[in-house]
DNA sequence: TTGTAGGCGTTATCAA
DNA sequence: TTGATAACGCCTACAA
């Protein structure tokens, strides 16, 4: 298992002839260079099979060309398509991401979000308005563009691409109403201290008081657990609970749950209960009948959050942006 | 925006009036310094709003921390235990992750690897065992453990955690027969040029003529569209061979929306055709009938590959390892 | 237990 | 167009 010494720049530059400096010129497309010795240099590199080190590059630099992305949790399909369109939409640009989970918790979050900084990413995402005092410290200080997502507020750390999850809960929930459901209750996935789940709680019973009408109950599903468990968990309560005629579920997994096993207890839905989610994951349209629900647009926002980054850094702008992307209500099957 | 100039370690020896070599060991909990200068150093870095960077150490100390994961995909439900499961494993150890995708295709795989490398990773995990030339040598080349991951092979670059989708395929196919299906076709997803498709075709085709048994059709998804849209090609499919009694899928994606699809349609599952995938994502369990499936372990896969790796670069074992972590069939509604 | 010296591999800066 | 010099921030090696 001989291992060759790694290659550096100084190595091609002694056996081209030429100093350090201009190998790094050369390889790195500077037009600084005679097309003559560039294409000596290249043809070095290539046959001592060079592989250019990046850290050395960042330290000198200061470009690490990492972008941090914090979200709540990356395992499921809820983030997975923000995550998706911010790498698609950065790897153009030549910038590669490092992800942290903050497990839906703010203190988790600034744990992550302290190796990360340590990584000296160019940029920050990070999902969410409502971070620890530490956190919003660490992203001022780091002195790059950081992009807020997933949630709306005046006061962002830099820039914002979001939505309203009180607003959104509170128009769909209207739009319920006004298509004849008058019982509702309310599930929760995990209480995220992170709080959306929350907010979305919070549009839904002001909409209700709004309207007149009274909450028939609450449910929440403390630990997530998949999500035929949970529907088992949503199964018994909507049994219990007859006089229901919508259960309004904060979270599309436990609704995918709600109605797979719902429809499996052969109870009819929407007829004998309505049951509707909130944010539009792939599976919601497969089950049947398919999910009525809040479409949230994660891919848009990841690729705007991308973008804004993008821009910032290729200095084309340096101004603060916030953007609601806003939300549709896909009527589907269940409601 | 008076941006202040980052804190070093220099700047904490000298506030605290000893050398940086001393901070950077009290920092780092080296245990070769006096409890009370490092509570004093520790004060001083906490008030002082130090930062490590990680990017000077790397370079030094020649460890990243960095393990990169090389994929054909991460969007959707197929590969995402397998990279939850190396991200948890590895944090444990206060490794990160730096994802690349290879998208399904050897040659992009290689660029890939090309740009990952350039960071130094101290290890690699990546999917599937046949590459390029050139992404071998590099890989080797690198001197940091490699572990191939998601299928089988004598000859693995290093370390290999996978089972073999051929033999999969092959004994899932001789259960079906024994559970009385005869006219097969089969359905694949993407042609993957990284082949595992292919596998898994060569695997059903042999079970069928160890039977004596020919194949009754096959149809290819070319480019991957979605579960519902895959599924009304399926259909149509179905349709037109009316002679079929089950349909193999090489990929559980295409298996789910046939399933669908089939049902929306008014086609009796298994009665009139069993449907059968290969992979087992969650969502292969809401749908009705629930889908029968090859299972595979991605998570375990993940978490073996990442404790290999660990266990390496802790200097616990030197050997290089092959695991096998087999499959099992998971009979559901389908078949 | 603490310190000195130097270098990891690259690129910014300034000079030629 | 090329080069010399130094520095990015940290840690290894060795010495005290």
């Amino acid at each position: 298992m001989a291992s060759k010494p790694p290659v550096s720049l100084k190595d091609i530059a002694e056996a081209a002839g030429v100093s350090t400096i201009t190998v790094s010129r050369a390889l790195r497309g500077l037009s600084l260079v005679t097309p003559d010795t560039r294409r000596q240099i290249t043809e070095i590199a290539h046959r001592l099979g060079y592989v250019p080190n990046q850290v050395a590059s960042s330290l000198r630099s200061r470009k690490t060309g990492l972008i941090a992305v914090v979200m709540p949790t990356v395992a499921g399909s809820i983030f997975s398509d923000t995550v998706n369109s911010i790498s698609n939409e950065l790897g153009k640009a030549g910038y590669q991401i490092i992800i942290g989970e903050s497990s839906y918790d703010i203190e988790q979050e600034q744990a992550v979000l302290e190796a990360l900084v340590q990584r000296r990413p160019d940029g920050v995402i990070i999902a969410g308005v409502n971070h620890t005092r530490t956190s919003r410290e660490l992203l001022s200080a780091m002195n790059v563009p950081v992009v807020e997502i997933w949630d709306m507020t005046e006061d962002p750390v830099d820039s914002l691409v979001g939505f309203s999850n009180r607003h959104a809960a509170y128009e769909f929930t209207l739009a319920l109403i006004d298509k004849g459901y008058r019982r509702f209750a309310i599930a929760s996935g995990p209480m995220e201290r992170l709080n959306r789940a929350q907010q979305r709680a919070e549009g839904h019973g002001e909409a209700l008081k709004f309207k007149g009408l009274r909450s028939f109950g609450s449910i929440v599903i403390p630990h997530f657990m998949g999500m035929l468990s949970s529907g088992e968990t949503l199964l018994k309560f909507v049994k219990d609970n007859p006089e229901l005629d919508c259960l309004f579920c904060t979270n599309e997994l436990i609704a995918i749950g709600a109605t797979v096993q719902c429809r499996r207890a052969g109870i009819k839905i929407p007829d004998e209960i309505a049951i509707v989610g909130f944010g539009d994951v792939e599976a919601a349209s497969i089950i049947d009948p398919p999910l009525t629900t809040i479409c949230i647009h994660g891919a848009a926002m990841g690729q705007e959050a991308a973008r804004i980054i993008r821009d910032r850094l290729a200095g084309k702008t340096e101004e603060r942006k916030i953007l609601d992307v806003g939300f549709d209500i896909a009527w589907r099957g269940t409601a």
